[in-house]
DNA sequence: GAAAAAACCTAGGGCTATTAGGAATGTTAT
DNA sequence: ATAACATTCCTAATAGCCCTAGGTTTTTTC
């Protein structure tokens, strides 16, 4: 029988969108061989085992996400560039569910260290708040509140946490107003 | 040999500790059984599996969780009720780091609508919106935007998220200030 | 085309969840 | 007190998953 040509990239990038599939936690080396019509002993060769396939994936999410972030700060400043980032942000954890729930998977600090796609998310916010012109420590605060704003609601909705008869993307559109205010007005918090 | 005496309610206890102490999803039948001598197939007598296991575990959080917050909430309103209700939130997640992943494990729908304690933790957070006076459906666009604020902050905590040197505590105070002056000014927004 | 490297396989061990059925311990009724 | 019963906990066994060890076969390299 012909082989299959299996590579470490091609592994993780199928496992990304099997987890988008049948859910990060889902994720099995079983599944994934069974995929590729193959053993899943076989897959040892290009992958050390679960956690480091886990931790691939976790790092091609923050990847992805840190260039469609970047992409949509791009260019803009200002409010323009807040709601850019914040739907991109949402869009990402509603689009791709199994690669944003790896996003939470505990990487080990030498890899994480070693990747940028965290570092490029977090400056990504960092730029969107030039426009706001924040100066340290309070920069910082600002963005862990929207950082915290941002992943609490892709979480709850992921989750099913918002019930209440509202349409979310109202209340996301006042959450990200109210955001805006407080970024312009962050001298009297 | 003498007998245990297990109860399904002395298991879903114990089963929330072992998380607190272990992580939710190291959470196991064998490690629990073991935790009180037994053979992991005894446990079947007072619990359908594994699933139902977590379920308890994470209704069982829920109520507790409800019960501090409501706790937080009571005799206090306005900027007094905001940062109790906050303050309560993340010392639950930070002390409880089993309890508050369980409160994300999904439920089937049937034993969610028969407990309370998710309800109750939505109206402590209405509650603590009477001093600020909001009218639907600005009121559940106010709910989400605190919870989402709440939850993502303790989360991306949980995780690590958060390496900036930069106090913690500070940050949080900052955010839940941000979020009482975007209650008082819902109407600019 | 032969040697070396790499991909994939089979076999098997360990851990977990789960089921089936048996033995031991409480409890209730007479 | 003792017989009948109910319940707790057990052993045994299956299946699925992760993972290791070692063998075969394909591909590459010279």
């Amino acid at each position: 029988m012909p082989r299959v040509g299996l590579t470490r990239d091609t592994l993780v990038s199928a496992a990304a969108d099997l987890a988008d599939e049948i859910g990060f936690d889902h994720l099995t080396l079983a599944v994934l061989a069974e995929r590729f019509g193959v053993r899943d002993a076989s897959l040892y060769t290009h992958v050390r085992g679960l956690t480091d396939l886990l931790e691939s994936v976790a790092l091609l999410a923050h990847d992805e996400w840190a260039d469609t972030l970047g992409r949509a700060v791009a260019g803009r400043s200002g409010h323009a560039a807040l709601t850019a980032f914040a739907d991109a942000y949402r869009a990402f954890a509603t689009g791709n569910p199994g690669r944003y729930a790896a996003t939470r998977y505990p990487v080990s600090p030498e890899r994480l260290a070693a990747s940028t796609g965290v570092t490029r998310i977090i400056e990504a916010c960092y730029a969107l708040l030039r426009g706001y012109d924040l100066v340290e420590p309070d920069a910082t605060d600002a963005v862990r509140l929207l950082r915290s704003t941002f992943h609490g609601f892709s979480d709850l909705e992921a989750v099913g946490g918002f019930t209440a008869d509202r349409d979310l993307d109202a209340s996301w559109q006042r959450a990200v107003n109210a955001l805006h205010h407080t970024l312009t007005n962050w001298s009297q918090i």
